[in-house]
DNA sequence: CTATAATAGTCCGACATCGGACTAAGGGGG
DNA sequence: CCCCCTTAGTCCGATGTCGGACTATTATAG
C-alpha cells in the first residue's frame, strides 16, 4: 500500500510540508524570524538575478502578483530590500537588495545545504539523480 | 542545472502546487465548489476509517488541531458530515459521514484516478515504482 | 479523594494565498 | 492625437494554516 504509485501526491505533500517546517525553524534560529520559506525564495531570486520587477518575482517564486505585493512589503519592512520606480516605464517597480539583504546570502546558502543533507541523508548519488530526473519529467508533462 | 539533486525541493513544491490546482478545479467542476483538496483528504479518511475524532483526523491529514476545527466545521456546514460527542469520554467528538457525504465517494475516487493519470502520463510502471519508493525513503528518513 | 498532569478541542490573532476588481501607465491603429 | 487594449501593480475579502492560550474532561499519584 505504502509504495503504490497512487501514493505519490501524498508523499510529495508530506515532504514539502517537512521541508517548509525545517526551513522556517532554521530562519527562526538565525533570528530571521517572521520570514518564511517563500521569503527566502524571493531573496534567492534577487541574489541570482539581481534587480527584478514584481511580476518577475511572481513568476520565479510561482505566486500570484497580489501575493508578491504582501511578500515584498514584508521583506522591505525588514530592511532586506528596497523598491524603486523604473524610470523608463513607470508601470514597473525595481526591487533590489540592500546591504543588509546581501548579508543574508551565506545564511541562506547554508540553510539550503543543510536542507539537502537532511532530505537525502544517505541516499546514493545515482538514486538522487534518478529521483530528480523522474520528478522533473512529471513537472514537464504537466 | 535543472536535474541537479538540489532542485528536489523546488520540484516537489511545484508538483504539489499543480496537483492542488488540478484537484481544486475538479471539485469546482463537480459543483463541490468551496471544498479544497484538504477537505477531500478529510472525506477520504472518513471513507477509509469510518468515524474519527478531531485528533485522529488531524493526524491523518497532517494538520494542526486548530486547523481541523475549521475544516470539519466547513464540511459539516456543507452537509457532508456530522459531529457527536463520544458518550464514553466527553472530551472526544465523533465525526461521521452523512448520506450526502457518502455520496461523494465515487467522485473523489474518480478525481484521484484522473490525477494519477495526469501526473504520470506515459511514465513506465517501473519508473513510477522506483520514484515512489525513493520518495517514501526520503519521508521515512525524516 | 484531592491535587496535578495529560488530553481533546476551541478560540484568537497573524499571515500567506488567491481571485477578481480596480488604477495607472504604455502601445497601437485609425 | 485619441480611443482601446494590454500590462504592472495594488486593494479587498475570503480562507487555510499555524502557534499559543484557554476550557473542559479524564487519568494518575500520593
Amino acid at each position: 500500500m505504502r509504495n503504490e504509485p497512487e501514493m505519490i501526491i501524498h508523499l510529495i505533500g508530506r515532504l514539502r510540508e517537512k521541508a517548509n517546517r525545517f526551513i522556517t525553524a532554521e530562519l527562526e534560529r538565525r533570528s530571521m524570524g517572521g520570514l518564511k520559506p517563500v521569503h527566502g525564495d524571493v531573496l534567492f531570486a534577487l541574489f541570482k538575478y539581481g534587480n527584478l520587477s514584481m511580476k518577475q518575482i511572481a513568476e520565479i517564486v510561482d505566486r500570484k502578483k497580489s501575493t508578491v505585493t504582501t511578500l515584498v512589503e514584508k521583506i522591505i519592512k525588514a530592511g532586506y530590500a528596497e523598491k524603486n520606480i523604473d524610470d523608463n516605464d513607470n508601470r514597473f517597480f525595481i526591487i533590489s537588495l540592500t546591504d543588509k539583504g546581501r548579508g543574508l546570502k551565506d545564511d541562506l546558502i547554508d540553510i539550503s545545504d543543510k536542507m539537502i543533507k537532511k532530505v537525502y541523508k544517505d541516499m546514493p548519488t545515482e538514486e538522487r539523480v534518478q529521483l530528480v530526473s523522474s520528478l522533473a519529467k512529471l513537472n514537464d508533462n504537466w
